[in-house]
DNA sequence: CGTTGTGCTGGTCACTTTGTATACCGAACG
DNA sequence: CGTTCGGTATACAAAGTGACCAGCACAACG
């Protein structure tokens, strides 16, 4: 159900103005987004209601700053795993607040998993936590210094809608 | 500026139950949220203000899916930088729409990225305008299979709000 | 002890936005 | 030719918003 038909359809000139407005200035509505793109009302409600049902627009959840909330130290931890322990490794990663997503990839490691730690102190403790597990049988860690880009998607979506 | 007088203080239990009913059911507003919450609107008002303006929610932009953009492909690039190279790949980068974000890391490389392709054969062209950039010494990839903890802060809120 | 500041409550007010429905228009298509 | 689809325009009731205000509890402070 969650990954039922997903179009794979791209989106127009419009639906890509209209996201890169809702991303520059989330607090505006659908009546306002109307007035800046020059169309009426209905049609950015109809576009909103379909690029959510598409998909292409998850929702709108507040974009929380970890470090604001306490937890300024970054990391990418890369992990290899034992044989077949992959769906245990998972499930003790998911019990974790302070690893934010995990992936499972291809390459020298099996997965990589993004942290959040209060203080570099902290960071050991959050790695003793996420190791701390029988399956996992390395772990490589890099501390974030800088973030020069931080997560973004609007050139993206400016590129998607070209077509 | 941006980096100005950031509070570090936290959030209380209220914030973070205000915070994880947003981020669940975020279409509901203001008054909405007054009522779930059990208190008056002008408390859920301020507490948001005072959370926008902490830093600790930065926005409410849309989240969009890149593959229902047409890029299912993610991967990870591990880089490795030419010594005073850096202000120079770092522009170079940002002017990647594929390459959603990028971190200066301790470790093996000194850089970490996160890039979209329309295919695995559309990652090749990715990954050569990446690191087809003077300053890059090398590069090393791990394309993403699965996502089984995708990006998330509920669990994290929750534990701030514990204190 | 009294004062002050702060945060929450519960209420009102005018104004704006939303949800929903309607009818109309032109382009694309079988 | 008729149908369907996407956009426009309009209407209306319902709901939410921002802006207030007075009252109350509580902690800090002189």
């Amino acid at each position: 159900m969650v990954t039922s038909e997903r179009r794979l359809m791209g989106i127009d000139h419009l639906d890509g103005r209209l996201i890169v407005l809702l991303a520059r200035e989330p607090r505006i509505g659908v009546l306002e987004a109307s007035r800046r793109l020059g169309v009426a009302r209905g049609t950015v409600q109809a576009r909103l209601d379909r690029l959510q049902s598409n998909g292409v627009i998850r929702g709108f959840g507040p974009q929380v700053d970890p470090a604001a909330l306490g937890y300024p130290v970054t990391a990418f931890a890369t992990l290899e795993i034992k044989q077949g322990q992959g769906a245990d490794v998972r499930a003790h990663l998911a019990g974790v607040p302070e690893v934010l997503e995990l992936h499972t990839t291809t390459g020298h490691g099996d997965m990589l998993c993004r942290l959040v730690a209060r203080s570099n102190a902290d960071l050991q403790r959050v790695i003793d936590r996420v190791v701390g597990f029988e399956g996992i049988v390395r772990a490589s860690t890099a501390i974030v210094m800088e973030n020069p880009v931080p997560l973004r998607i609007i050139p993206l979506v400016e590129q998607a809608a070209q077509d």
